[in-house]
RNA sequence: GGGAAUGUAGCUCAGUGGGGGAGCGCUUGCCUUACAAGCAAGAGGUCGCAGGUUCAAUCCCUGCCAUUCCCA
């Protein structure tokens, strides 16, 4: 083995070969384990909660296959509509050209190759990742056969009466020039104005009415007051007449109105604002459009032409030269923006398709409800249930170039709607073949709800859709469990009679270490391609992992990576000890164990019960820090230190040269998911086969042992180094020490243990204590000193024992307390009152022996 | 307006109804033949505030304060 680690070359190799060997691909094994991607979009390369996202269905996926079972994890992208189209346009903006200039058919070619070129980008990204993914199955919501399902799902949807089109209030983009879904729209609160305008009534007088969006005044078709707001009870029925334009219009009565708000009075414009949209169907107003696709006013007269912005501040203007303007107050509301581009979306009456979802919704609830499918953590299992138990109606059309195109063919002729799975070339009612296709195509989670069935094959019945649908989990974040995760579990259980999934594990977010949201505009962003190339892929996944804690976002700090940097160096640099010392012994079981051996062999036991069940329990953070723990922390800190005294005994070195491979070969198991690449990479200069297809370690029944008193050896060599640390004893120089007494197992070196681990030339055992003996440790039993000669410290030893005795005595105090309060005694767990009078009776004894240290010291 | 999460060492974060932890940073001493990307020792915290439940609360409950997020 090389000096250091090179995880470069390490991770290009073993990918590689990973995938030559056919591991990534699902082989006959014991049980099913099946997990599709979320399909990044192919607007961009792969950031940090990507990688987050990435590295925990890999730890599982990998985990799984090692358990034997048929493992599939299958990869792919997607579409992304708005936010592709968005980017090309970009593109082609930067060359001063726009998408009408280049003509619907170039900009498609244009759009496939700018997805072609960021798939493969992502897919490099995954790679380098580590993602056990099976390549051969990757899919793109645009292929064939996805498309072939969004049509099957358009067309039966539509049959049943599911999908229909209709003019209703939606959400437009200006800037996108396309429809949005209300989950598109984000909302933030904005600091604005609130506009009194005075309308004169025909009839005489006036009202005042409050809005914050004065320009949509052009489209006011009525006046509406609460009936039971007594101050406009007169103005019911007579007209108003609306300033700047002059129409008359109708002062109306609806329950609607909120009396408190404003003036209580309110102006209606049912063409531009939602509200007003249902006051104006209700009262049969007239729906007058003053706004065109891209926010500017359409409207005889001066204000034409305008953007939004420009018209307020005119009409403002005018309406204050003219003396309709009572006052202006600030005012915070919030706003909607384009979740794509940010723009402040408008309502606008518009023609588009709709998928009706109360009926869908129903099952999609009761399954969640019955436990079929099961939120980690459990909280968001109440936030998809609000969601869907209030759902509204999902707008699926989108004025786009770039996606699925509706499956729909009106007729010139005799205006009929074809709605079909394949082109038709004729009206299927009065078969003219002056047909043309709908424009706009569909909302890109329409083809992504359909994502874990249409990947395997739907709507063919194909052997993978067979065995792997339904999925085992689902790996997202929390951000789209509306958009995703809600429309998969409605179209699966729609489509395939059953969930996608069973459990979905909803992970955090990734912030900068401030608590921000990692973004472009803040330059705040961690590119993993970069940690990648400084830490090493491992690294940056065993960072993630740790920090993967259950219900909580991840600050993430650029420094974490280093340690795990550090952590793939302990690890290369323990298995060059092992490679060194034990390479290569084929040995039987042992026989005759040591306290080490006994000691390490049943933590390896207990850190392989705690990983698994961590795993299992998606606890991916507890699985990681015990795995970091034991092979540092126990293997590394104790185990190997012990085994160098081990090694150099003929008696012993046959065993400790197995134990040092078994925990080795244990540990590098359970290190895999976490750290596939290096782990591999040790493997292979160790063990036959490939470690990413070996097995998943199990607990050696035969491999727990009783406690030999290790932890008071810990505290013992802990101590003496304490001694020299407080004495300013350089390591250089040699100690002797004494016991009153070998409290360990006699068919253990412990002598040999203790003066390796603490540089002492001598470990004798006497049972009186030495006259210059510094106190390392104590326990109930015995007593173990620092033996000094010239530089005994009488006083710092007195201090040293006072300070012992004090701590002993408080502990001593707090149980005794305790015992001694019958409630305790009575109501507390026998467990806890047994252990506690145990502790008491240990402590009674140590601090018995302290004070008689310390008598005879003074003596 | 409704809902949720978080508040623990200087920083980033684990954790538990019964003796408060890690990594990084900091101080001190060591190139001890696997590792200085290391080893050893150490300093550092009324576990947000106030109540309640309990024999026992950092942990459970309530309220408050602060931060963040989702929905309307």
């Amino acid at each position: 083995m090389d000096k250091f680690y090179s995880p470069y070359e390490s991770e290009k190799k073993w990918y590689k070969k990973w995938e030559e060997s056919g591991a990534f691909k699902p082989r006959p094994g014991d049980g099913k384990f099946s997990i599709v991607i979320p399909p990044p979009n192919i607007t961009n390369v792969l950031h940090m909660g990507h990688a987050l996202n990435i590295v925990l269905q890999d730890i599982v996926t990998r985990y799984q296959r090692m358990k034997g079972k048929e493992t599939l994890w299958l990869p792919g992208e997607d579409h992304a509509g708005i936010a592709t189209q968005n980017m090309v346009v970009k593109q082609l903006s930067s060359e001063g050209k726009t998408k009408e200039d280049v003509g619907y058919d170039e900009f498609v070619r244009i759009t496939w190759e700018w997805a072609r070129e960021y798939r493969q980008k992502i897919r490099s990204q995954i790679e380098a990742m580590g993602a056990s993914c099976d390549w051969s199955r990757e899919r793109f919501t645009l292929d064939e056969g996805l498309s072939r399902a969004v049509r099957r799902v358009f067309v039966s949807l539509y049959k049943k009466g599911l999908v229909y089109k209709g003019k209703y209030m939606v959400n437009w983009c200006p800037s996108c020039g396309t429809v949005l879904s209300n989950e598109e729209i984000e909302f933030e609160d904005e600091n604005s104005k609130l506009y009194y305008i005075k309308y004169l009534i025909q009839e005489g007088g006036s009202v005042v009415i409050a809005t914050t969006r004065p320009e949509t005044m052009l489209g006011d078709t009525a006046v509406a007051v609460n009936p039971k707001d007594e101050r406009y009870k007169d103005f019911i029925g007579k007209h108003a007449i609306l300033p700047l334009v002059g129409r008359i219009i109708p002062v109306i009565e609806d329950d609607y109105v909120d009396m408190s708000f404003g003036t209580g009075a309110l102006k209606v414009t049912p063409a531009h604002d939602p509200n007003d949209f249902e006051i104006g169907k209700k009262h049969n107003l007239e729906f007058i459009e003053v706004l065109d696709d891209s926010a500017h006013i359409k409207f005889d007269g001066r204000y034409n032409g305008m953007t939004r912005e420009e018209a307020r501040k005119e009409i403002v203007k005018d309406l204050e030269i003219n003396g309709y303007l009572v006052k202006i107050e600030n005012y915070n509301h919030s706003v909607g923006h384009c979740y794509r581009c940010h723009t402040v979306v408008e309502p606008k009456l518009s023609d588009q398709w709709f998928v009706s979802m109360k009926k869908l919704a129903d099952p999609a609830i009761r399954a969640v409800n019955e436990g079929k499918v099961k939120f980690h953590p459990e909280r968001w299992e109440k936030v998809y249930l609000n969601w869907m138990e209030d759902v509204h109606d999902w707008c699926i059309s989108r004025q786009l170039w770039w996606g699925h195109r509706i499956p729909v063919w009106y007729c010139d002729d005799c205006g009929h709607l074809t709605v079909s799975e394949t082109t038709p070339d004729r009206c299927e009612k009065c078969g003219s073949t002056h047909i043309h296709q709908d424009k706009d195509v569909l909302d890109t989670w329409f083809s992504s709800a359909l994502w874990p069935f249409s990947t395997l094959g739907w709507p063919e019945r194909t052997e993978d859709l067979e065995k792997f649908y339904p999925t085992n989990l689902l790996v997202t974040g929390f951000d789209i469990i509306f958009f995703w995760v809600a429309r998969m579990i409605v179209m699966g259980l729609e489509f395939m009679n059953d969930v996608p999934f069973h459990d979905v594990y909803i992970h955090q977010l990734v912030r900068d270490k401030f608590g921000r949201k990692m973004s472009k505009s803040l330059g705040n962003g961690i590119d993993p391609n970069e940690i990648i190339s400084k830490y090493g892929a491992d690294s940056m996944r065993m960072a993630l992992a740790m920090l993967a804690a259950q219900g909580r976002d991840i600050n993430l700090d650029e420094r974490v990576f280093e340690s795990y940097m550090h952590f793939s160096n302990k690890i290369w640099n323990a298995s060059k000890f092992v490679e060194m010392n034990a390479k290569g012994t084929k040995l039987s079981r042992p026989q005759g164990l040591t306290m080490a051996d006994r000691w390490i062999l049943s933590r390896s036991n207990e850190v392989i019960r705690k990983v698994t069940d961590s795993i299992d329990s998606y606890d991916y953070n507890i699985a990681a820090r015990e795995t970091y723990d034991f092979f540092w922390g126990d293997f590394c800190d104790w185990y190997i230190e012990l085994s160098k005294v081990q090694l150099e005994d003929p008696k012993l070195n046959q065993n400790t040269k197995y134990i040092l491979l078994y925990v080795l070969n244990v540990s590098l198991r359970l290190l895999h998911p976490f750290m596939p690449f290096i782990s591999e990479e040790i493997w292979s200069n160790f063990f036959d086969g490939l470690l990413i297809t070996s097995k998943w370690p199990e607990i050696d029944e035969e491999f727990y042992f009783g406690d030999d008193n290790f932890s008071f050896f810990m505290e013992t060599v802990r101590g003496i180094r304490n001694v020299r640390s407080d004495l300013d004893l350089p390591p250089s120089t040699k100690i002797k020490i004494v016991m009153t007494k070998n409290v360990w197992p006699k068919d253990s070196p412990v002598e040999k243990y203790i003066s390796k681990l603490t540089n002492a030339s001598d470990v004798d055992v006497f049972r009186i204590r030495p006259k210059k003996g510094m106190t390392a440790a104590v326990n109930s039993e015995a007593e173990v000193f620092v033996v000094m000669d010239e530089h005994f410290d009488f006083n710092s030893e007195i201090a040293r024992l006072n300070a012992k005795i004090v701590k002993a005595t408080e502990e001593f105090r707090k149980l005794n307390a305790r015992l001694s309060n019958e409630e305790f005694v009575k109501k507390a767990s026998e467990e806890v009152v047994q252990k506690a009078r145990e502790e008491r009776a240990e402590l009674e004894k140590t601090l018995r022996r302290l004070d008689s240290t310390l008598r005879k010291l003074k003596e």
